[in-house]
DNA sequence: CGAAATGGCATGAAAATCCATTGTATCCCG
DNA sequence: CGGGATACAATGGATTTTCATGCCATTTCG
C-alpha cells in the first residue's frame, strides 16, 4: 500500500492566542501531492502525549485495513466489538480541520488539550504520517531518544527560546 | 468497496421539545458529496444502545454487501435465515428523514426511544457511518474507550454542562 | 376550531477567508 | 565574493460567512 510520498523533517511554528498554528510548507506539500485536499486529520497519538496528523487519503486507507481485518474474522462476537471500537477510536476521536491558503489551521481547543500543546508546536515527520509535540513534552519524555531532542533544543535555540 | 468521503469528528447538538437536531455541517456534507440527497436514514445500532446513521447510498451499498454474503454461503439454509433477518433489520427498522435547509432533523419518536435520546445527541463520525448517543448512556456504557469518553466530557464541559 | 407539526426567518456566536506585514532564505547581477 | 532584490513562508489583524438554534407563520389533521 505504501503512499509513495512521507512526511520527513522538523519545525517549530507559533501557536497564536487564537489556536493558530502554519503547517510547514514542506508538510504541507506531502499532504498536496497525496491527494488534492487542502485539509489535515488530527488525532491523539497512540502512545505518546503529542497529535498525530495525516491526509485524508491516509485516513481511507487506514480504514479500508481494519475493515479486512473484520472480514476475516468475523465469526468471534469479541473481534466485532473491537472492530467497533477501534474504528471509533479512529473517527470519532479525530478531527479534519482545513487550512487556509497561508498554510494555517486552527488548533481546535479539544486537540490542544489532548496533545498538551501550548503556545509552540513542535513538528516532526513520521513517515506515512507526522507529529505535533509541545516542545517541553517533547523533552520531558524519557522514551525520547537523544539525538531527536537535540533536535528540539536546536529548533529552540533557533528562535532564542534556548535551554 | 471503501467510499471516498468518510464521517469523521464529533458534536453535541441540542434537541428541542418539538424532537428537531441539527446535523453537523461537518457530517452533512459528506451525505451531499456521496450522493445528493439531503436525507439521512437512521437505524438502531447493532451493538450499541445508541443510533446508528448514513445517507442513502450507503444504505443500498450495504444491501448488495448484505446480498453478496447470502451467496457466498448459499449451501447452509442457517445463512438463508440470518440473511432474512438482518435484512428485515436493516431496512424494517430504519426511517429515512430529510433535513431542512438550515440542516435540521425531526427524530422520529420510535427512533429517539430507541436511542434514549433525550434533550442533547452526541454526534461520533465512524468511517462510512455516524452515531447519535445520549451523552449520558455513552459515558456509562463500559465498551466505550476512555478516550472516547474524554470528548463527550469535554463537549459537555464546553456548553458549561460539565460534570 | 384547536392542537400539533412543518417550513421559513432572524439572531448571536463561532469559524473560515482575506489582506497586510514581517522575517528569512535564495538568486542574480554587479 | 558581496549586496541588493525577490520570492516564499510565517504571523498578526480584521472582515465576511456559516452554523446552530430560538422564534414565528402557515399548514394539516383530528
Amino acid at each position: 500500500m505504501a503512499l509513495e510520498h512521507l512526511f520527513q523533517g522538523s519545525a517549530l511554528n507559533a501557536v497564536d492566542a487564537k489556536g493558530r498554528v502554519s503547517i510547514p510548507a514542506f508538510l504541507r506539500s506531502v499532504v498536496e501531492r497525496r491527494g488534492d485536499a487542502r485539509t489535515i486529520v488530527l488525532a491523539k497519538h497512540e502512545t505518546f502525549p503529542a497529535l498525530s496528523a495525516y491526509d485524508p487519503a491516509y485516513a481511507a486507507l487506514k480504514h479500508a485495513k481494519l475493515e479486512r481485518l473484520l472480514e476475516k474474522e468475523e465469526t468471534s462476537p469479541d473481534a466485532e466489538l473491537e472492530y467497533q471500537q477501534r474504528n471509533l477510536m479512529a473517527f470519532g476521536a479525530s478531527e479534519e480541520v482545513p487550512y487556509d491558503g497561508s498554510g494555517r489551521i486552527v488548533m481546535p481547543p479539544m486537540m490542544r488539550r489532548k496533545g498538551g500543546i501550548e503556545d509552540l508546536a513542535l513538528f516532526l515527520g513520521a513517515g506515512e504520517t507526522f507529529q505535533i509535540w509541545n516542545p517541553s513534552l517533547f523533552l520531558q519524555d524519557a522514551r525520547v531518544p537523544e539525538d531527536l531532542k537535540d533536535i528540539a533544543r536546536y529548533r529552540l535555540e533557533e528562535r532564542g527560546l534556548g535551554a
